[in-house]
DNA sequence: TATGAGGGCGCC
DNA sequence: AAACGGCGCCCTCATA
C-alpha cells in the first residue's frame, strides 16, 4: 500500500492521523517521539509504524507524511507541523536541526538546571575538585567539539561518553587520535588552542559599565513605556497584558477586527502578533504603531537597562562569559548576559552602547571586519566578478544592484541598493525566492528574476552553492577555509524540508566558519602582538562580537597601536589565498561604545 | 512554586 | 505558509 492508497482509505491526513494518535499510548513507553522522527526521517522501524497503524502495511512510511509527488500541493505545512505539535514535537525546529546534525541523543536526560550546573563546571576550571584537571577537561572539551561541533559545550560527560572510558588521560589519547583523522590538528593548534587563554582573559577583564547612565535610561524608558501602555490601553478600549502575544491578538483581531491579508499564524495555530506581521496594519489602527514602540522599550528595559546593573562587581566592570565552543558553525557564544546582542540599530538601543565605558584614562578601540562575510564568500567560490569588486574598492551592495538591476552603478539608489544587500546576505543563508518575496515586498515573479539574474551575473558563486551541496552530500561534512568541520545527517534525507533545511545550513556552514576562524585567528595574533610589545598592561580585549573587536586601550597609545592591529587582522591570510581580496577591518576609537569616529 | 514550551526579538 | 544561517534571553501561560 503506497501513501496516497493510505490517504484515499482514510479519506484525509487527519484521519490517518487520528487513528494513529489512539494507538500511541501503547507506543509511548518505548520512546514513541523518537521512532515517528526517525521514521519521518530515515524511514525504519517500518514494522514498528505499521503496527501503530493497527493493521495497516506502510511500504514508504515517509510517503505517508509527505507524499510524493509536488510537496507543496499536496500537503499544508501547517497540517504537518500541527500534526507533529499534537505529538509533543513542541521543539520541532531544534529537533530537526538535531537530526539534521545528527547530533547524539543525551543518554541520560538531565534536568536543565543540572546540565546548565555542568556546564558551569566546565567553564569555572576551579570546580572540580582536586583530582580532576579543570584545564585539562576545558581543552578536551573544546577537542570533542572539534570533531563534533554539533555537540556544543561538551560537558566532561559527554567527553566520557563519546570516548568511552573514564580517564582523562585516556580520553586525551583517543580525542587526539580523532583530531587527527580528521585533520583538525591545525585548528587545534593554532587556533583554538591558544585562544583558551585570551578568552579566559577578555572575561577576566570584563568591560566597564556606567550604571549611572543605565540609570537615567532606564527612568526616561520607563516614563515612556507607562503614558504607551495608557495609550494602547485607551484604543484597545481597556486594559490587558500587551506582553502577551496571546492577549495582544485577541484585542487586535477580535476586538478590534484587522485583518491584514497574508496574515501568519504561529507554530501553534494562533494568529501571529509579530512585528512583519503587525507591520502590514500599520495604516488600520492607531494602535499599532504604540505597540512597536511599547515593545521596543519594553526589550530593551527587560532585557539590557534594567538587568546589566545588577551584573556588575565592586568596579561597575561586567564579566559576561564567552564560549569557546558554543556553536556549530565555529563562532563564539556569549552569556549571563550575552554580550553580542547589545542594541544597535535603532537609536533607543544604541543609547546603551554609551553605557559600555572605559577606566579613566582609557579609549576603546574597536575593530570591525567590513562586509567580512561576502569577501568570504567571494575567495571561497572564487568569483570573478565579485572579486573584482572588492579588488576596486567599491561598494559591494551597490555594484551588486548595478549588476542585478541592470542600471549603472550612478543610477543605484538607496532603494536598490538596499534590495541588493538583503539579496547579497539572503544568498548566504541559502534564502529561498518566497522569502525573498516577502523580505523584498516585491511579487513571487520579480523576486525570482532577482535571483537568476544574480546566480547569473555572479555564476562563480552559484556554482560554488552548488558544489557546496553536492559535495556534503557526498563528505558528510563542510569545511572551512582553515579546515574546521561541521557535519551534516540529513543532507541525503528524501523529505524536501528537511533535505532544505540541511542545504541552507550548509551553504552557510564555510563562510560562516571562516568568518569564525579568522576572528578568533585574528584575537591570538593580535595578544601575541600585545605580549611581545609588553602592552598587557595598555591593551586589554574587552569584547568579540563575531566581526568586531573591542580593546580598552591606554589613550595615550590608542592611535599609535590602532593601525598595528588593524594591520594585523588584515594580513592574517595572504593575500594571494584570498584572490587577492583584502580582509578590510575599520577601526573606531571613542569614549564609550555608541560615540566611536572612525580612524 | 518551578518548569518548559511558545512567541517574540536583540545582535552578526 | 513563514523555512534565511548562527546565537541567548525575556515574558506569558499551561502544567506539574
Amino acid at each position: 500500500m503506497t501513501a496516497s492508497d493510505l490517504i484515499q482509505k482514510f479519506g484525509s491526513i487527519e484521519e490517518i492521523y487520528k487513528k494513529l494518535k489512539k494507538n500511541k499510548k501503547q507506543f509511548e513507553e518505548a520512546g514513541i517521539k523518537e521512532r515517528i522522527i526517525g521514521l519521518l526521517i530515515e524511514g525504519e522501524e517500518e514494522a514498528k509504524f505499521s503496527k501503530m497503524l493497527g493493521t495497516i502495511r506502510l511500504d514508504a512510511p515517509i510517503d505517508f507524511a509527505i507524499p510524493e509527488k509536488t510537496w507543496k500541493e499536496n500537503i499544508d505545512v501547517e497540517k504537518i507541523i500541527s500534526v507533529w505539535s499534537d505529538l509533543e514535537f513542541r521543539t520541532l525546529g531544534a529537533r530537526l536541526k538535531d537530526i539534521i546534525n545528527g547530533k547524539p541523543k543525551a543518554e541520560n536526560q538531565k534536568v536543565d538546571v543540572e546540565k546548565k550546573e555542568e556546564k558551569n563546571q566546565i567553564i569555572d576550571t576551579g570546580l572540580f575538585g582536586p583530582d580532576i584537571d579543570g584545564e585539562k577537561v576545558k581543552e578536551l572539551s573544546i577537542i570533542l567539539w572539534l570533531i563534533n561541533s554539533n555537540v556544543t559545550n561538551p560537558t566532561l560527560e559527554d567527553i566520557y561518553n563519546f570516548t568511552k572510558v573514564k580517564d582523562l588521560g585516556d580520553a586525551e589519547k583517543i580525542l587526539m587520535d580523532e583530531l587527527k583523522k580528521r585533520e583538525l590538528v591545525k585548528v587545534w593548534e593554532k587556533i583554538e588552542k591558544p585562544l583558551i587563554p585570551i578568552i579566559e582573559k577578555m572575561e577576566k577583564i570584563g568591560v566597564k559599565i556606567d550604571k549611572k547612565e543605565l540609570g537615567i535610561l532606564s527612568k526616561t524608558y520607563h516614563e515612556k513605556l507607562s503614558i504607551l501602555e495608557k495609550k494602547i490601553w485607551e484604543l484597545a478600549g481597556g486594559e490587558f497584558n500587551i506582553n502577551s502575544p496571546k492577549q495582544l491578538g485577541e484585542i487586535l483581531f477580535v476586538k478590534l477586527g484587522l485583518k491584514p491579508k497574508n496574515q501568519k499564524k504561529t507554530g501553534s495555530g494562533a494568529l501571529s502578533t509579530k512585528e512583519s506581521e503587525l507591520e502590514k496594519m500599520r495604516d488600520m489602527h492607531p494602535i499599532i504603531p504604540f505597540v512597536f514602540e511599547y515593545r521596543e522599550l519594553q526589550k530593551l528595559l527587560s532585557t539590557y537597562i534594567d538587568v546589566i546593573p545588577n551584573l556588575l562587581d565592586e568596579n561597575d566592570r561586567l564579566h559576561a562569559k564567552f564560549l569557546q565552543a558554543g556553536t556549530t558553525t565555529g563562532r563564539l557564544a556569549s552569556s549571563d548576559p550575552n554580550l553580542q546582542n547589545i542594541p544597535n540599530s535603532s537609536e533607543l538601543g544604541r543609547n546603551i552602547r554609551k553605557s559600555f565605558i572605559t577606566e579613566k584614562g582609557c579609549k576603546l578601540l574597536a575593530f570591525d571586519y567590513s562586509q567580512i562575510e561576502i569577501r568570504i564568500a567571494a575567495f571561497l567560490a572564487n568569483d570573478k566578478k565579485l572579486i573584482e569588486i572588492f579588488k576596486n574598492g567599491e561598494d559591494v551592495h551597490t555594484a551588486v544592484a548595478s549588476e542585478v538591476f541592470g542600471v549603472s552603478k550612478e543610477k543605484v539608489d538607496k532603494e536598490m541598493r538596499r534590495k541588493a544587500k538583503v539579496i547579497n546576505f539572503g544568498i548566504m543563508y541559502g534564502m529561498g525566492v518566497n522569502s525573498l518575496k516577502g523580505q523584498l515586498g516585491s511579487t513571487r515573479e520579480e523576486a525570482q528574476k532577482y535571483l537568476d539574474e544574480y546566480f547569473n551575473k555572479f555564476n562563480g558563486l552559484a556554482k560554488y552553492l552548488e558544489n557546496v551541496k553536492i559535495e556534503t552530500e557526498k563528505l558528510g561534512y563542510t569545511e572551512t577555509f582553515f579546515s574546521r568541520r561541521r557535519y551534516f545527517e540529513g543532507m541525503r534525507s528524501k523529505i524536501p524540508f528537511i533535505r532544505a533545511m540541511a542545504e541552507r545550513m550548509a551553504i552557510n556552514a564555510p563562510i560562516q566558519g571562516t568568518e569564525a576562524d579568522l576572528i578568533k585567528l585574528a584575537m591570538v595574533k593580535i595578544d601575541e602582538f600585545i605580549i611581545a610589545e609588553k602592552l598587557g598592561q595598555k591593551v586589554k580585549l574587552t569584547l568579540q562580537v563575531h566581526d568586531e573587536l573591542v580593546y580598552e586601550v591606554d589613550e595615550k597609545i590608542a592611535e599609535e597601536v590602532a593601525p598595528k592591529i588593524k594591520n594585523i587582522m588584515e594580513s592574517l591570510v595572504p593575500i594571494k589565498d584570498t584572490k587577492g581580496i583584502v580582509m578590510k577591518a575599520d577601526v573606531s576609537v571613542g569614549e564609550d561604545w555608541k560615540e566611536m569616529k572612525k580612524l
